[in-house]
DNA sequence: GCGTAAATGACAGCATGCTACCATTGTAGC
DNA sequence: GCTACAATGGTAGCATGCTGTCATTTACGC
């Protein structure tokens, strides 16, 4: 579908010449910018497609994975509202997953001596195995597509995006 | 809030040392795209966030510009599936939104000539002032965000996107 | 310590995306 | 021309995300 990322490319290129606006600003900058907004709706749509369909064998979703990678990588566990700002997500979207996730026994909730109502999210042992599965499927489908990547290329792509991320995060 | 991306990637750093999974493949270019991919869901949610604050008072959303943008380049205007093709959606999600766009007279539905039930999408006048009201807010904010950024690292950043995206996109 | 502000839980409503399904229209092979 | 396959419209159900609201708990300034 090569055909569809060069017809927004060209759509979005021809913008100038079709003067659909009588902008006088069509840096390219500008055009680049753009254009890198689109593709980056159209690659995380891509992304949660691509990692749905990698883990449903395990009964995992994107939704569910990004929160089983967050609270594997806790140590001591974390609150509901400390995986949503991890995640960057409301944490009224990260509480419906967990509740869920608790009823399917991915999780537990465990009491937080710190504080009194808000509970320690904790992998259950099918939580861990979970995760442990993500991790099969997940490192080699890393290691697939960036194979034939130069390293100089992820670094300055992810450079960029944690730039606008931090300017757009205020 | 760069707090939150320092803490993923630390997070993310401390995967090995964590020692969570026995996997023995810890390579720089996997952890790279783990990040990249968690970035780029970042990225994305904000992106969406800011596109809707931006042109709240314009009476648009993301998926509305999204279709604004795309219609308002073409010049003969475009069927929904074709809308949704551009776009890399579900013709349903695309003909929803436009379904409620041409209730609210920001476009029409016209007969197709090559078709007898696909009808073309055009925009009223309200949806073309609605566009140029949309460049005027698009192309400052992307001058903005781009101001101190090299053009080369944009490009590198497209680039590496846009190779994601063909890959994924099959 | 006290009072106010911030954080959290819980619930509701809404927007956006997906897939599944079926009827209708177009296209292409024969 | 006929038939089979693809494309499209339409509807429905579901998952995920957001904001708003209110009560409760925690944290902080004084």
């Amino acid at each position: 579908m090569d055909a569809l990322v060069a017809r927004v490319g060209s759509i979005r290129a021809s913008t100038s010449a079709a003067g659909g606006s009588p902008s006088s600003t069509h840096s390219p900058k500008r055009m680049l910018f753009l254009d890198l907004v689109l593709s980056v709706f159209r690659l995380n749509g891509l992304l949660v497609a691509e990692g749905d369909a990698m883990t449903e064998d395990l009964g995992l979703t994107s939704a569910r994975w990004k929160v089983i990678g967050v609270v594997a990588l806790s140590t001591a566990g974390l609150t509901v509202p400390g995986i949503a700002r991890v995640l960057g997500q409301s944490r009224q979207a990260v509480q419906r997953i967990t509740d869920v996730m608790a009823q399917d026994g991915l999780i537990t909730y465990q009491p937080n001596p710190k504080h009194k109502r808000s509970v320690l999210v904790l992998l259950t042992d099918e939580g861990k195995s979970a995760y442990h599965a993500l991790r099969e499927v997940q490192d080699p489908w890393a290691i697939r597509n960036t194979e034939d990547i130069p390293v100089e290329e992820l670094e300055t792509a992810l450079r960029l995006v944690r730039r606008l991320i931090q300017r757009l995060d205020k």
